[in-house]
DNA sequence: ACCGTTTGCTTGTATATACAAGTTAAGGCA
DNA sequence: TGCCTTAACTTGTATATACAAGCAAACGGT
């Protein structure tokens, strides 16, 4: 594999981070003791800490120590294509878990959604995803047969449903609503949330250059979810002066 | 001042950019070419490449050089400035209802948000707004006194507090974070709504080139409030991966 | 003209060293 | 006890050096 060594000093503390063994705020080995245990640099083993505290999953305080962030389970709006590549990006292990998979009849808010007749045939899937076996996401999918015709047929254990649309009907356009709900007893069941806990519910429609594709109804526990962005604003901030403290 | 030497490289290149003076895939100095300007070693004008690089600002390329990075097109997701335009632009009526305006002690979590100590002083609006006489938004805002001395003193019934602040601390960046929660009683009352009703919840802060500005939460009623917005996918998320774990 | 090698740039990794700056806890004096 | 100094850590900045790896253009022989 040949990885760097810095690399192998980040790969060593995401591990001990994700088997459990340090947990949140715990505090991680100084830069010195990191040096001696690989057997490198400071330098070395200080960029391995540099580098995982930029990306969020460590924070250091100086004078302090360096510990394990606080998880945020933070995602931005922009990138509301793939659970699974979010969770895979926070080094978390993420599992689907196919619910339903079958043809439904368009009802009322189906047809309308998608435009088409009442009683039209729809395929529906509802996965709920996990990470580190925890509920994050119940996916609750509507496709249109006409362009993906082979959806029943797909593992979607192992290949996400969105990944697999993305394959077969490359998107060109998508619509999100975001909204607070309540969610049914059997959605609560799903996600193991208790009674009246609040949800964050993405409806998210998709397009293609043939026509939709897909309604989607993500629905995740309010209480472990977020659902974040940054906007930045044309003048690039020089960031000279002052920070008024 | 005193700013550290790798910064001021990044802020003579950030100028170069922002004065458009270096467009997009413009090269800029090689690391020995800066270290040689800025009279440094080769690691410090490095790590300004580095880190504006890893900012999204820069783009290096191994064996070949660094250039500016293309920009990003932007989201036009989060439109959340200002809930009072976007009232008037459904043609409704907007009224704005103070409910408190003073000033408070920092606890850890608005320290943490704001970086400053525990027991400093901060600005407190609250405030609800309402469209056709309902309410549809509750505005708490905490207001960095620094960079808006004559908070305490404005009309927030004539005038919004974002436009206001937008006024005397033009703002450059701005953070979002948006989940679901079910409010407390206090909330509940001033939103008029009932028992366990989840609500959208928007927590803003914002940034002006002086720092930090305010950090704003904003309450919606779930029924009622929906945020909403198109992404368009200039080029699509490859996404092949299969995940093999 | 074609093709491989060399040369000279670039960025990437790694080390050893030095001092600055921030925090905490132990120690000592009043 | 109470307060202050100091010592011993931590992270942050900066330097000089070395070699590895990637790329491209110049070079040279066929």
């Amino acid at each position: 594999m040949a990885m760097s060594k810095f690399q192998q000093i980040k790969a060593y503390i995401l591990n001990q981070i994700d088997s459990g063994e340090w947990q949140e705020q715990h505090p991680v080995p100084s830069e010195n003791e990191l040096a001696k245990l690989f057997s490198v640099s400071r330098m070395t083993s200080r960029r391995a800490l540099d580098e995982l505290s930029q990306e969020g999953i460590l924070e250091r305080s100086q004078g302090v120590a360096t510990c394990v962030a606080r998880l945020k389970t933070q995602s931005s709006l922009l990138e509301i294509k793939n659970i699974a590549d979010e969770i895979k990006a926070r080094n978390h292990s993420h599992l689907s878990r196919v619910i339903t998979l079958t043809e439904v009849i368009a009802d009322a808010l189906l047809a309308e959604h998608f435009d088409i007749a009442v009683g039209d045939v729809l395929f529906h899937s509802r996965i709920c995803h996990l990470e580190n076996q925890r509920p994050l996401q119940l996916e609750d999918r509507y496709v249109n047969p006409q362009l993906a015709p082979d959806y029943l047929q797909q593992d979607f254990e192992a290949i996400t449903s969105h990944a697999y649309l993305c394959k077969v009907a490359p998107l060109t356009q998508a619509e999100h609503v975001v909204e607070a709900v309540i969610p049914d007893s059997d959605i609560q069941h799903h996600l193991h949330i208790p009674f009246n806990q609040a949800c964050l519910q993405i409806q998210r429609r998709t397009w293609s250059s043939d026509g939709m594709v897909s309604y989607a109804v993500l629905t995740h526990p309010g209480h472990r979810y977020r659902l974040g962005g940054n906007v930045n604003f044309p003048s690039i901030n020089t960031s000279n002066e002052v920070k008024a403290q």
